[in-house]
DNA sequence: CAAGGGGCTGTCA
DNA sequence: TTGACAGCCCCTT
């Protein structure tokens, strides 16, 4: 098992309605430091793929996509019907972080 | 082999 | 609370 599918296990498990970031996964993956390798990996999903990429932010609450690119407005309706909220651009992190352990 | 860049982060001003 | 900076890891030039 290679580390891009380390990470695919791990945003797997992100539950429903809630979040995680990309430091948060590597860690999670065993694999501190990646951060910037999992943002790389949820880039290149094969086509198709029904992991819940859209569940992985950055630290700061907010999407990493321009603001006005389709894939920010994707990923945030996503989050919405999944009931998140955003508030002026970005949502609690504090409210909607995944706390492994405490899922089901 | 070197350089640039990508859905990042923690620290410091 | 923001913005600038320096590390991180991997893939493509």
């Amino acid at each position: 098992m290679n580390n891009r599918e380390k990470i695919w296990q791990v945003v797997a498990q992100i539950p429903k309605g809630k979040v995680a970031t990309y430091g948060q996964v590597a860690r999670l993956a065993e694999l501190p430091g990646y951060a910037r390798y999992v943002g790389y990996t949820m880039k290149n999903l094969p086509a198709g793929t029904r992991l819940p990429w859209f569940r992985v932010v950055n630290s700061q609450g907010r999407l990493s996509f321009p603001h006005d690119s389709s894939q920010y407005q994707s990923q945030k309706s996503k989050l919405e019907s999944e009931g998140i909220v955003f508030i002026g651009g970005r949502f609690s992190l504090k409210k909607y972080q995944w706390q492994p352990g405490q899922e089901s």
